[in-house]
RNA sequence: GGCGAGAUAGCUCAGCCGGUUAGAGCGCAGCACUCAUAAUGCUGAGGUCGAGGGUUCGAGCCCCUCUCUCGCUACCA
């Protein structure tokens, strides 16, 4: 494209769901929001666009779980997520929500617009519905009788028994994983995206983008390459939490959340900019950056742009700068185990403290691989280099001025060498950081910021006006002339990093945001030009903070009642079909081409079992045999990865999805029954 | 297991199309300075660029094999 005269650039809308914790702030809202800003210094014509996904199965069970509705769950999330994320300073130019009347118009008319032109393939199937879970069931959530084989725990879409396929419909006795109920048969009516049939144009529109990040083109690659290419998605549910599917024979259906969210973009522009919304959608000479974190780069590079593309009126996105992930203290962050920093608590705990956290999380953004954020990491560059580099030259030179001159600029004078040598690091200054930016490099644009704010220290160290002041005070008069100019750019660099502190300071040096192209002209603030004292830029993060927050990372998360509901009552004939024993494991080994497999041999007394069992990610082959267990004995055999597994070891899952054994006590013998 | 991405100084990371002595920030050691939040500046120590082979006049970069990490996916509880 060539100059771009408008931009488009969205962040992945949160899931309301839950908060927001910094792995998303540093993956996606961060850059996009430097970014922006960087754009809008620029004086480019800029839509900074976002809002919370409020659709899906997720929030519906969410809602079930804490027994409210959809809506309630949505609300509350909307808030939360809103306040953490302006708190930090993300500038959007609108945070709507998919829940709003206009999204739900507008994806109905991008749906419409689909099925009008016969872009969707409209296929009618039985399917199971669960009358106690009131929805219809996914192939794999239907368990039944293999048709074949005759066992008993066959999925709906392939008996893992016989390896044969099987449709759901083929099963004896389905029982719904859901509720353990039995389901009935229903017909529905879904809407697929052909994207088996696109692939070719996708392809073709992936190559154009060859300069994309490595992780990104790379995926994108691996799933049009991948086996059996890309599949028909269905674009339609059978559920009631969602946008109505625009027709009439659509009843109680809804689109899916991955077909409206995305729309969401659009209609969140709608609702910005009225009818102007088109110029940022469908002009080609508009630029559409999409800041995700990596989890969503198939959607945004493959299936997004299929429905833009089938849509016809719309421009394809340029750019999906999508990011790693960012670990906590070297774990994954994980939101069911509480190991998270959340926005919204950061905010709260760290007033005044917003750019700090921007600072950290940009110097350290997960740009080219996973990344690690640790508290003593963030206290280090806060103090080290937000207090020590940046925040003490500024304070240098305000204290300086207001000494010497009470606050009034002096003039200029002919510049020595030393001079020459900051004139030009700050005529460089903000090319290097534009230069970044353009090219996504977050970190290196910020290093490039700060690397004038050392310049500046080390000048004023050098020329040490503060001796010069006793023997040539005109001397003193140049060095901080100079100095200021620094300062002055350096509030106008730390913009898009650092909005809060650079606020600030242009509040002390009485000076509005300039526009980019000006920075690099020379001097920003004339000659008695009055500039006040200040504060302090930035604070330190005292040893004490630090260690707060990491006692409250080892806090057990709230204890939010996450037990599963119970399943269908059943009758005590059915309770006594099954025989427990007890047993000790004899010997473990890995099995191989599985990841998750162990092959056991179990003591049961009477007999020696072989049982494969999916433990392999939280046990040690090593250290199982002697491990005493429950094995539900009468179950019948089944074929995992070619070895026959005699029974099932009972295990007892935690709320935060760690495994352990239901053991017997040592008096309890082998083959003991349980019951 | 399949696919994708990564592995570079004590730590966190750069390294464009293969080209001289492999870089930054922090940390560490020494020196200088005192205007500044014991802040700053300078100097220095530190790397068999995950391992092994190959292509090349020349490889951190290209090719092959292997190990480990992360993600998606498959096999589970």
């Amino acid at each position: 494209m060539a100059t771009p005269q408008r931009y488009t650039v969205t962040a992945a809308l949160p899931y309301a769901n839950g908060p927001v914790h910094i792995g998303h702030l540093a993956g996606c809202y961060l850059p996009a929001d430097i970014y922006v800003r960087y754009l809008r210094q620029q004086g480019r014509d800029v839509q900074f666009i976002c809002g919370t996904d409020e659709h899906g199965v997720a929030i519906n069970l969410k809602a079930q779980a804490e027994g409210c509705s959809p809506k309630e769950i949505v609300d509350r999330y909307h808030e939360v997520i809103r306040k953490g994320l302006e708190g930090i300073g993300c500038s959007f130019d609108i945070f709507s929500r998919t829940s709003k009347a206009i999204h739900r118009e507008t994806a109905q008319d991008f749906f419409t617009k689909l099925y009008e032109q016969g872009s969707l393939v409209e296929k009618t199937t039985e399917q199971y519905y669960d009358t106690q879970a009131e929805s219809f069931l996914a192939d794999r959530y239907i368990q039944g009788t293999c048709p074949n084989c005759g066992f008993e725990e066959a999925y709906g879409d392939q008996c893992e028994s016989c390896g044969s396929s099987l449709s759901p419909m083929e099963l004896k006795n389905p029982v719904s994983r859901l509720s353990g109920g039995r389901p009935e048969r229903r017909e529905t009516t879904h809407w697929f995206l052909p994207l088996d049939h696109l692939s070719g144009k996708i392809e073709q529109y992936i190559r154009a983008h060859g300069h994309w990040k490595p992780n990104v083109y790379g995926q994108c690659m691996s799933w049009l390459q991948s086996g059996d290419g890309l599949q028909a998605r269905s674009m339609t549910r059978d559920l009631d939490w969602g946008v109505p599917v625009p027709l009439p024979q659509a009843e109680g259906k809804v689109l899916y959340v991955w077909f409206d969210a995305p729309i969401g973009y659009i209609s969140a522009t709608k609702e910005l900019l009225g009818e102007r919304w088109t110029d940022y959608w469908q002009r080609e000479d508009t630029k559409l950056v999409h800041f995700i974190g990596k989890d969503n780069i198939v959607f945004h590079c493959i299936t997004f742009p299929s429905m833009l593309m089938e849509h016809g009126d719309y421009h394809l996105p340029d750019e999906v700068p999508a990011n790693e992930f960012l670990n906590l203290e070297g774990r994954k962050i994980s939101t069911s185990r509480n190991w998270a920093v959340w926005l919204h608590e950061y905010v709260a705990d760290f007033p005044g403290k917003e750019d700090a956290l921007r600072y950290c999380l940009c110097a350290n953004a997960p740009e080219t691989k996973d990344n690690d954020f640790t508290w003593k990491d963030f206290q280090n560059r806060n103090n080290n280099e937000l207090v020590a580099v940046l925040g003490n030259f500024v304070n240098r030179v305000l204290v300086l001025l207001n000494k010497y001159y009470d606050g009034k600029l002096p003039e200029v004078q002919a510049p020595t060498a030393a001079e020459e040598q900051l004139q030009k690091a700050r005529r460089q200054a903000p090319d290097r950081v534009a230069a970044a930016l353009e090219r996504y490099r977050f970190r290196e644009a910020q290093l490039a910021m700060m690397q004038l704010a050392r310049e500046g220290n080390k000048y004023l160290t050098e020329e040490e006006p503060w001796k010069t002041q006793k023997t040539d005070p005109s001397r003193t008069e140049a060095i901080m002339h100079e100095a200021a100019q620094t300062a002055a750019l350096l509030s106008q660099l730390m913009e898009p990093f650092l909005p809060f502190a650079a606020a600030r300071l242009r509040g002390y040096l009485q000076l509005d945001l300039i526009p980019w192209e000006k920075l690099s002209d020379g001097d920003l603030l004339p000659a008695g030009h009055r500039v006040e004292k200040g504060d302090l830029l930035f604070e330190k993060v005292s040893d004490e903070a630090v260690e707060a927050q990491k006692q409250k990372l080892e806090e057990p998360a709230p204890a939010e009642e996450k037990h599963p509901p119970l399943k269908e009552e059943m009758d005590f004939e059915t309770f006594t079909q099954q025989d427990l024993r007890v047993g000790t494991i004899t010997a473990a080994e890995e099995m191989p081409k599985a990841d998750k497999l162990l092959k056991l041999s179990v003591n049961l007394g009477f007999e020696q079992r072989t049982i494969v069992s999916g433990i392999r990610q939280h046990f040690d082959a090593a250290h199982l045999p002697g491990q005493r267990v429950t094995v539900v004995a009468n179950l019948a055999p089944r074929k995992l990865r070619g070895v026959e597994s005699q029974g099932m070891i009972l295990m007892a899952e935690n709320a935060d999805g760690m495994l352990h054994f239901v053991a017997p006590p040592a008096e309890a013998e082998n083959g003991a029954v349980v019951r």
